[in-house]
DNA sequence: CCCACCAATGTAAGCGCATACATTTTAGTT
DNA sequence: AACTAAAATGTATGCGCTTACATTGGTGGG
């Protein structure tokens, strides 16, 4: 296809020196002379040598390169990680391959293998991780295979085991104290709307049983499944005739957006009638009128943080790192709530 | 790093043939008896052999990537752009690296150098390619020094010449038609904002100025430029005290958005007293409320064509390729048109 | 029954680089 | 000036694969 052509030998010769020379220059090894250096260079800069990483990979096995894998990286929240993920990765010299899995086991499988073929030195997966309560090993058995060819870092999931770390917002609480804050000011009937079970998912849910058992409200009733769509959600809640809620926390903004719509269509006040919280503090959460009030989970502070394990793991021969690191999140309060 | 061990000798030796059989086997050569690509294959499963792409690439300098470069993979344009391209690549075996460019010069050659240097086998450019007059050739100039090595495809930009591609949409009969729709409705100042000279946003613009001419106004007062974010451009029209419009017309949902939040502020009816078009009907116009009347310019579409046409590029072996090719927006009425 | 030919399979070269090890050059010491 | 240690540079191997070319074995025709 496209020939270089110009390779290694090319530069020795260009320049009078041996290919081991050159790849000394190219690797900065501290065992140049300075005037050899200064001319290989010359060369190099003059006839645009970039090394074919085919062959580098092939013998060092590597080509700096970290996959990252999403469910669908047309969701905001994930794109946003990814762009955070990339930049941070830029700075460190790694590139980053995109894997965009879809929700079902087989994807995550096929592009996770299609990540290790291109000799990822590790994999991150963003959210989406399923079995959080241990028991659909199914599930996670790719992580773990893949974890055994690479560290695997996962942003918001919770599969542990060996060369598995992952960092996690504290959705759980987050969630328990929007609800309880909620509940403080004299909510009755507050209703969790969510479109998933990953991991992070239920935790979110785990947040609004324990608000609602704490004050002995049951908390089954309570949760709604929904569609990931704003007016999904909107006709849904439409077509409960026996919907009576005061309140409403949402496991994403979009789905927040849905239930002000539903509010909207129903002609209930926001927020003196019905609050709102909605969840990842995306613009879709301030595009909406009212501006929705959202938990802010830090996704920038997460995927530096992982970058930067990745790196002490990778550059630096630490061999051992917290498995697990949490970040706390922010509320962030607008117009959809009190 | 990871050491798989097994390559194509051991399968050679564990089959008994010889490792130029393994590879016919690999790779479906019709010169191998049913007999022997049979015992092959069950060698190959058991182990779950997977060759090394990285010799393969050697030899054959490609590795079915294609490299995608988007100045911001955080836009939800963009994202879904990438996430329509990569569904599509997967279907033909060619995998997706991604490249988050940014907006300035430097970081578009920097990433465009990176993801050559992968050896990918065509290069996808999103968006914000500028010099759309021609005029700035020093902003285009990496992406003919890229179409030496592979062919470049162009979604939304216009750089032409040597094994360059374009997909483009037609933004700028899509704006006249809007412009002219809303003058058609008597509205008398319609002003136009974007946020950028990108080839793309430069046709919209084109587009709302000839709408104007047509009617014998003057349209360079109309433009204004705004911050892509939504309460800077809510901030930016409130401060301009002498702004007198009865209707908008963005060069994104984002921006149009921010339009709608500063007739709100204003007290302006929408849409009695004031229309508002944004564009690319993502999923922040129904996020509003009002939900926002957008241009919806088939981005899916756009990208599975490009994907089509690169393929037929790499593996069908034509040589010749409309260099361009347009696809009509929709404009899709909601609530802040009359 | 021998030869030619074809299908099946094997052999070996080369893709471009990093690097261990070998060799040469330089600098320093006496 | 002679010798040594250290620095600089060169040589050669191997990474795992594809593939052109070589070899083998089997088939049918003469």
């Amino acid at each position: 296809m496209n020939k270089d052509a110009i390779n290694i030998y090319d530069i020795a010769k260009m320049s009078g020196v041996s290919i081991a020379t050159v790849s000394r220059v190219m690797n900065g090894s501290e065992k140049v002379s300075e005037k050899t250096r200064k001319k290989v260079m010359e060369v190099i800069d003059k006839v645009g040598y970039t090394p074919n990483v085919f062959a580098q990979g092939l013998g060092l096995n590597t080509m700096h390169t970290i996959g990252v894998l999403v469910p669908t990286i047309a969701d905001p929240y994930m794109a946003s990680a990814v762009a955070y993920l990339e930049t941070e990765l830029i700075k460190h010299g790694y590139d980053c391959i995109l894997g965009n899995s879809g929700f079902d086991l087989e994807g995550k499988q096929k592009k996770t293998d299609m990540l290790l073929s291109k000799h990822i030195d590790s994999l991150v997966l963003i959210g989406s991780t399923y079995a959080g309560d241990g028991s659909d090993t199914n599930a996670t058995e790719y992580i773990r295979a893949a974890a055994k060819r690479v560290p695997v870092f996962i942003i918001n999931g919770n599969v542990n085991g060996e060369n598995i770390y992952a960092s996690v917002c504290e959705d759980e609480k987050a969630i328990y104290e929007a609800a309880t804050s909620m509940l403080r000011r004299g909510r009755k009937n507050i209703v969790f709307l969510t479109d998933s079970h990953s991991y992070s998912a239920n935790k979110k849910r785990n947040g609004y049983e324990r608000a609602m058992k704490s004050v002995g409200k049951s908390a089954k009733d309570g949760i709604i499944y929904v569609e990931n769509r704003i007016h999904s959600v909107r006709d849904q809640l439409l077509a409960m005739e026996d919907l009576k809620c005061d309140g409403i926390i949402a496991s994403n903004d979009m789905i927040a957006i849905g239930a002000v719509k539903y509010a909207q269509a129903k002609g209930l006040n926001i927020p003196e009638e019905i609050e709102i919280i909605g969840y990842n503090n995306s613009d879709l959460a301030i595009s909406c009128n009212p501006e929705v009030t959202s938990i802010d989970n830090h996704t920038e502070e997460i995927c530096k943080d992982t970058v930067d394990r990745i790196m002490r793991l990778l550059d630096g021969g630490v061999d051992k790192l917290t498995h697990k690191i949490s970040v706390p999140c922010t509320l962030i309060a607008r117009e959809t709530t009190v």
